[in-house]
DNA sequence: TGTACATCAGTGAACGCGCGTTCACTGATGTAC
DNA sequence: TGTACATCAGTGAACGCGCGTTCACTGATGTAC
């Protein structure tokens, strides 16, 4: 049966927020339309009257995960707007942010995924990226007085590739090591 | 028909080899038992007379993929026995590198999926992670004077996601700007 | 060393299943007058 | 404002397809005597 306009863009809306969780928790392959709209409290049949194709969610859903990745990190330093680098590295290089696929970082959990998709995933990736090093520019600025590209980057580098190293290991302890390590050089990358 | 015990391990030996490949180039779920066989000059009937499932094979394949780069580092630091660690690092924060996952690191092509694979993959993908961390380790050794494990950890980290992130990211200049910030901050973090 | 038989790696068809996608249909919403 | 009709978001069944896995069969290999 029809559904008011509103309502439609809502559904699409929840669509995409289940997506964005589900692909995170399970891959883009990990978890199919059927589950997905079940998720979100519809039908699959409906998916077609929203998306083009699952490939089109898979780019509305990775914009949307950037996007709330985003605010979980201005989230982070408006409650210690003191140290908002120290506040970012707490939460992004914790166990807690290990175990948390879901609600985590995207490139973390689909950026191997990610990288075997098409132009309009990577795009979102991209644009997502973009405003995480914009943050972290302002972040070092604030440290270090001089503005650093190149810094910002080297240090998202290490956070990500810290925190997967994290999730591939069985070994909590190794895992944790991980995190530790990391969150010493990126203190020092900051300062330097 | 039956086939001498020799070639039956050289076949297994081959279709691990190549699903180590494939699994990088494709995924876990990118590709079926069907074309892995195939890729070995086998039909997918002779599958299970080798592995228990797919997943035991993917735990071969990943064990094996870890130890297949473990060799590249190593041949890429005896080229180079002056600086083995810039050598590492010449090759693995390269655009040559983004560009071939199918050779390339396990941990950047596989990561976000053996994340959420079982402990047998896991445990293929720590076993290749401490390698990895003992030849660094050296390697700062070599430049530094002193052993440390956090180093090693975090420029591993630092490698890792940087490729990562080039390879999630359209633009070929953002890419190649990941992979030198990575550069730049391998180098200052070796001697520090 | 030669013969008879058991073993088993590999073949190719078949199994049930879930996938992404399509479609005829429903009925409330939105529009025209 | 009220009525008649067109629109279209959502339903649920169906489509063809490829998946991982199983199985009866083949015939060269390996073993026993």
């Amino acid at each position: 049966m029809r559904v008011s306009r509103v309502q439609a863009a809502e559904n699409r809306e929840t669509v995409i927020n289940v997506a964005s969780r589900l692909f995170r928790e399970r891959g883009f392959d990990g978890i199919g339309l059927k589950d997905l709209m079940k998720g979100a409290g519809l039908t699959q049949g409906a998916f077609y009257k929203q998306f083009a194709s699952k490939e089109d969610l898979a780019a509305q859903a990775s914009r949307r995960a950037m996007e709330s990745a985003t605010l979980r990190w201005s989230d982070a330093t408006a409650a210690n707007p003191e140290d908002p680098l120290g506040a970012v590295i707490a939460f992004y290089l914790s166990m807690d942010h290990r175990g948390e696929k879901m609600d985590g970082c995207p490139i973390v959990a689909l950026g191997s995924d990610a990288a075997r998709q098409g132009t309009d995933v990577k795009a979102s990736f991209e644009a997502g990226i973009k405003e995480h090093l914009e943050i972290l520019g302002r972040f070092i600025a604030e440290t270090n007085g001089e503005e650093s590209e190149g810094k910002a980057m080297a240090i998202l580098s290490t956070m990500v590739g810290a925190v997967l190293l994290s999730r591939v290991v069985n070994d909590p302890d190794l895992a944790q090591a991980f995190l530790d390590a990391a969150t010493d050089q990126v203190r020092e990358a900051a300062v330097a």
